[in-house]
DNA sequence: TCGGTCACGTA
DNA sequence: CGTACGTGACCGAG
């Protein structure tokens, strides 16, 4: 099949040629639009009308065995998984996850990811909008870098200069088969592209592989905002009533039980009856009020000051509280569950390092609203997480011998303490200190036996530190772009800073430093992660069962009440078929510690 | 109305 | 002078 992308939209090829001959695993790119789906593949393309696209993808799913690719799972999936949830494809090549992964940053729209699978100039990408407001005004302007001989034809996906149109880009392909068709085949050849460049990434890892599982979690990122997790919605409002009493009437019964919780602390001082609680800057000049100086009001520093006066307490107890009307309220219920489930959008790599993200306060679920997490009825929650991922990770993403040795005991830090002759707690802090950079307190001295005792592991995350202080970008294991940020004042300090200008520089090249040595590991750590919650969402989808959280080294799985043991196994096999694929070097041990419970707060934390 | 800062929940 | 994220409040600049 040629690799020139076409230069204008062709029509519909003879149904059923995109994917008759094709081995399992074939790339099958699909675009969903509401007619219908387009599908391109190297025998071909197709136009499949129907307004059943979750049936249709299901049906083409079990009998091709393709490896669906998409400009992205939230285009071509969002509409349709909220409306069949339960929906599960089985291999997908994600072109906006890809293109994060092997160009970092969080740009990821089609025409970022069709420049860099072009190896066009990314700064040279048409803007949408700015330009088309421009053009109503002063009609449309000729490409700086347009070719005489090779007129723009508007019709085009494609700009004479090879990009993508902004149009294009932004949802110009709907409304018409020919168009769908033309976006197909643009996906289908930025995906080789992307594959191709898969080999000269330089990474400790299979790249390839990484490349299937981030895409696989960006799938699953789209599950879980259609799915979300059940919730017990009287037992969490018996939580937040805890806190902040019943439901307010209205807004003015909302006011007068703001007024009476802020009472509680405000009536211990005299004379603070203006203040306001909720303003840091109020809150300390009425505590040195009272003779307390306190550099700021975080609730650790407040802790040692409980004795000094009854209003610390009392504080202390109402930002607890104030966090429940805030964040974690009614409001919060009413509007993010919906129909027992709580549902947020949820990103497969959106942080620095490439983690999951996600909103709704998905990730930041107080404790106390663990008991308000719970099954379905006939169906258990399977809580499972990752012991020690991040050392273990080390070990294998810098390939130190003796730490993949340690990795081999349930707890990796008994073996390190023995080698380093100190308490298990010191070796747990010299290890912790080793990945994030810390060098303040007890862990200042546990690092040099560190340096001694895994000087390969060592070596491999002061390169990283070296790297991150020189605004290099570092790659993880799977081979992911962790780009460093620029400094305001340059990489190098002027010699006509201030003192003071001169520490701040210092003081940012030193983050950068922490930054890259943490994101080799944790960034790592997330790709194993993923890869593993990617290998359960499929073992799991044949036992009826169903991914409903992921925590960074945690999943959360709800099944059938009968399939609760088989879902156990899968975590284990899962987890190590995964760790087998995923270490090229020494293999490291991986454990999980997993709990069938009904509610997620009856698992230990 | 906006961005910066503070604070705090999770890993 | 340990990292990351999302959320909501205040506060000062515009």
């Amino acid at each position: 099949m040629s690799t020139q992308p076409p230069a204008a939209p062709r029509p519909a090829a003879q149904p059923g040629t995109a994917l008759t001959g094709l081995t399992p695993g074939a790339p099958v790119a699909v675009v969903v639009t509401g007619d219908g789906l387009a599908l391109a593949s190297a025998a071909g393309s197709d136009w499949l009308a129907t307004h059943d696209p979750a049936t249709e993808l299901a049906r083409l799913d079990a009998e091709a065995r393709p490896r669906w690719v998409w400009w992205s799972a939230r285009e071509a999936l969002a509409g349709v998984l909220a409306a069949r949830p339960d929906l599960r494809l089985t291999r997908c090549w994600d072109l906006a996850a890809v293109h994060r992964l092997l160009h970092g940053g969080a740009a990821d729209d089609p025409s970022q990811a069709w420049a860099a699978a072009r190896g066009l100039d990314p700064a040279t990408v048409p803007q949408p909008g700015r330009d088309d407001q421009l053009d109503l005004v002063f009609g449309a302007a000729a490409p700086a870098t347009v070719d005489p001989g090779e007129p723009d034809d508007p019709d085009s996906p494609l700009q004479p200069d090879g990009h993508l149109r902004a149009g294009w880009a932004h949802g110009g392909w709907t409304g018409d088969p020919d168009r769908a068709l033309t976006w197909a085949r643009l996906a289908l050849d930025a995906q080789q592209r992307q594959q191709q460049s898969i080999a000269e990434v330089g990474a400790g890892g299979d790249v390839l592989t990484t490349a299937w599982s981030e895409s696989a979690a960006a799938l699953l990122a789209e599950e879980l905002a259609a799915g979300g997790l059940p919730v017990d919605v009287p037992e969490a409002e018996r939580v937040v009533a805890g806190q902040v009493g019943p439901r307010p009437r209205d807004a003015a019964h909302a006011a007068e039980l703001r007024r009476h919780r802020d009472q509680q602390v405000l009536r211990l001082v005299q004379g603070a009856g203006e203040v306001d609680l909720r303003s840091p800057q109020q809150v300390r000049t009425l505590l040195a009020g009272l003779g307390l100086d306190v550099p700021d009001t975080r609730s650790w520093r407040l802790e040692r000051l409980r004795e000094a006066h009854p209003v610390v307490t009392a504080l202390l107890a109402w930002r607890e509280a104030d966090r429940y009307a805030t964040t974690y309220g009614y409001r919060w219920l009413d509007e993010h569950v919906v129909a027992g489930r709580l549902r947020g959008r949820w990103s497969a790599s959106d942080g620095g390092a490439g983690r999951m993200t996600a909103q709704a306060g998905l990730h930041s679920l107080p404790a106390a609203l663990r008991t308000a997490v719970r099954a379905e009825p006939g169906h258990l929650l399977v809580r499972a997480d990752l012991g020690q991922v991040e050392p273990r990770v080390l070990a294998a993403v810098s390939g130190d011998q003796g730490l993949a040795r340690a990795a081999e005991e349930p707890d990796l830090y008994a073996p390190v303490a023995a080698r380093l002759g100190v308490e298990r707690a010191v070796a747990k802090i010299a290890v912790l200190a080793a990945m994030y950079g810390q060098t303040s307190g007890a862990a200042g001295q546990a690092l040099a036996g560190m340096e001694r005792g895994y000087p390969t592991a060592m070596r491999y995350l002061q390169a990283a530190h070296d790297a991150g202080r020189r605004g290099q970008p570092v790659r993880t294991y799977g081979g992911r772009l962790v780009r460093m940020w620029t400094l305001p004042g340059g990489d190098v300090a002027a010699p006509e800073l201030s003192p003071a200008e001169q520490a701040a520089h210092r003081s940012a090249v030193a983050a950068r430093g922490r930054f890259a040595r943490n994101a080799v590991v944790q960034g790592s750590a997330a790709e194993l992660f993923k890869a593993w919650a990617a290998v359960v969402r499929l073992r799991l989808a044949g036992l009826g069962g169903e991914v409903v959280l992921c925590l960074h080294d945690e999943l959360l799985l709800q099944v059938p009440a009968d399939r609760a043991q088989d879902a156990v196994r899968a975590l284990h096999e899962g987890l190590g078929e995964t760790a087998a694929r995923w270490c090229r070097g020494p293999r490291v041990r991986f454990v999980a510690d997993v709990a069938v419970v009904e509610r997620w707060s009856d698992a230990k934390g």
